[in-house]
DNA sequence: ACTCCAGTGTGAGCAGTGTAAACACAGGGG
DNA sequence: CCCCTGTGTTTACACTGCTCACACTGGAGT
C-alpha cells in the first residue's frame, strides 16, 4: 500500500496545518491542542486520535521543519551537493542563517528547548540527522577535493553546524544588537564565515 | 541606605530561592508562580506582589544565572582578564560549556526562548552584557599582544561566544549524539576550539 | 494622638491548558 | 449478524497565569 499511506486522514493533516499556522504567526508557546482543534472544526479533545500527546504533534512538526530546512539548504546548491564548491559551501550556511531568520517559530521549534528529547520522536531524530548529512556529506566532498583540512568529517560538520546555530541562535536572541557597526546580518555572517573558513583551511 | 537594599524582603528571595530549586529539578517548564508560593509558604496570588509577572520574576533568575556564569568564566582565569594568555582562553571557553552542563536549567533559562526579549528586563539586559563583556575584554588583551588577529573585537566576540553557544546547545539537545567517536564533551570541543584559534590567528 | 496610606498578605474567581475516561457511531471483516 | 476498531464527542480533573476585592499592619504626616 504506497497510495493509501499518504493522502485519506485529512483530520490528522488539518491538525498539522493548523498547528503550523498557530506556530508561524503567534509563537511557539500560542500553539494549544484546543486552538489546533478548535481551528480544524473539531472538539478539543479529538488530536489525540491522531497524536498521543501535544508534543507528539509538535515533534511533526518540527519533522517537517528540518523537512523544509534540508530542502533550503540543498537549494544553495543548485549544482548538486556532489559538485560542492567553497562558494557554495558558504552560500549553504548563508542559507542556514536564512530560514532561522524566515521561519524563526519553526527553527525554535527544531532547536529550541520545546521537545525536550528528539530521541524520543524517531521521525524527528531521523528528520535532523537527514538535514545534517547534507553539510556531513559537502564537507566530505571538500575534503576529497582538498578545499578542506582532512580529519574526521563528522566532527568537522559539527564544528560548522555549531557556529552556524550559534549565530542563528543569538541573532534570534538579539543578542548582537549592541554589537557596534552590527550592520544587516548576511554581510555580519560572511565575516564570521571567513574566520570559519580559516579554521577550516588544508 | 546602603545597607537596607540588600536584606530586608525576605519572601521576595525565598520566591526566588524556590523558583530556582523548581527550576533546578524539574525543568525550566515546572516553575510555575503557584509551586513558588507553595514552597515559599504563600498564598497562590502573593509573588505578585514582589513581582509584575511571572516572565519577571524569570527574569530575575536569569540575571542570577548570568552573574553566576560571568563569575565561572572569570574563574577559569586566576590570574585575571587583564593578563589574559591564550591557554587561559581556551580554559575559559571550555567553563563556558561546563557551565551550560552543569547548570542546564539555568543555561536554558538564559539562552533559551523562555524569555523572549532581554531588552524589556533592562536587570537581565544589563547581566547578560556583562558576561559578554568579560569575552570581548580577553579578546581585546589578546588582540594587543598579537596572539589573535587584528579587526572589530566585538565581531571576533561574537564569533567565539557563537561557538561555544552553538556546541553547548547542540550538545544539551543531543544532537551530537550520532557523532561517530564522540567521546566526552570536552575532548570533542577542544577539537572544536582547535579550528577556532585557527581562524582568529593574526 | 489620630489619620491616612502604601505595602503586603489573603481568598474567590476567570479563562485557558493538557490529558483521561466514558460514551456514540460508523464501517468492515469474521 | 456480530463485534471490533477507528474516529469523533462530552464531561471532568487538576493544573496554569492573572485580576479583583478585601484585610491587616506599620510607619509618615499632620
Amino acid at each position: 500500500m504506497t497510495i493509501a499511506d499518504t493522502g485519506q486522514d485529512s483530520t490528522r493533516e488539518r491538525c498539522l496545518e493548523q498547528a503550523f499556522a498557530l506556530l508561524r504567526d503567534g509563537g511557539g508557546e500560542a500553539v494549544s491542542l484546543r486552538a489546533v482543534a478548535r481551528g480544524a472544526k473539531l472538539s478539543a479533545t479529538a488530536p489525540y486520535r491522531h497524536f498521543p500527546s501535544k508534543e507528539a504533534m509538535l515533534a511533526v512538526l518540527a519533522a517537517r521543519g528540518f523537512g523544509l530546512f534540508e530542502q533550503q539548504l540543498r537549494a544553495a546548491v543548485p549544482q548538486g551537493v556532489h559538485l560542492m564548491t567553497m562558494p557554495s559551501f558558504v552560500d549553504m550556511g548563508v542559507a542556514y542563517v536564512r530560514f532561522s531568520q524566515a521561519q524563526p517559530e519553526y527553527y525554535r521549534l527544531m532547536f529550541g528547548g520545546l521537545i525536550p528529547d528528539h530521541t524520543q520522536h524517531p521521525e524527528l531524530d531521523q528528520a535532523g540527522a537527514s538535514a545534517f548529512s547534507v553539510l556531513l556529506q559537502a564537507i566530505e566532498v571538500l575534503q576529497r577535493m582538498e578545499q578542506i583540512r582532512p580529519g574526521n568529517p563528522r566532527q568537522l560538520a559539527a564544528h560548522v553546524w555549531s557556529v552556524c546555530h550559534g549565530f542563528s541562535s543569538l541573532l534570534m536572541a538579539r543578542k548582537f544588537s549592541r554589537v557596534e557597526g552590527f550592520g544587516d546580518w548576511e554581510q555580519e555572517f560572511r565575516a564570521h564565515q571567513g574566520l570559519l573558513m580559516q579554521g577550516l583551511a588544508p
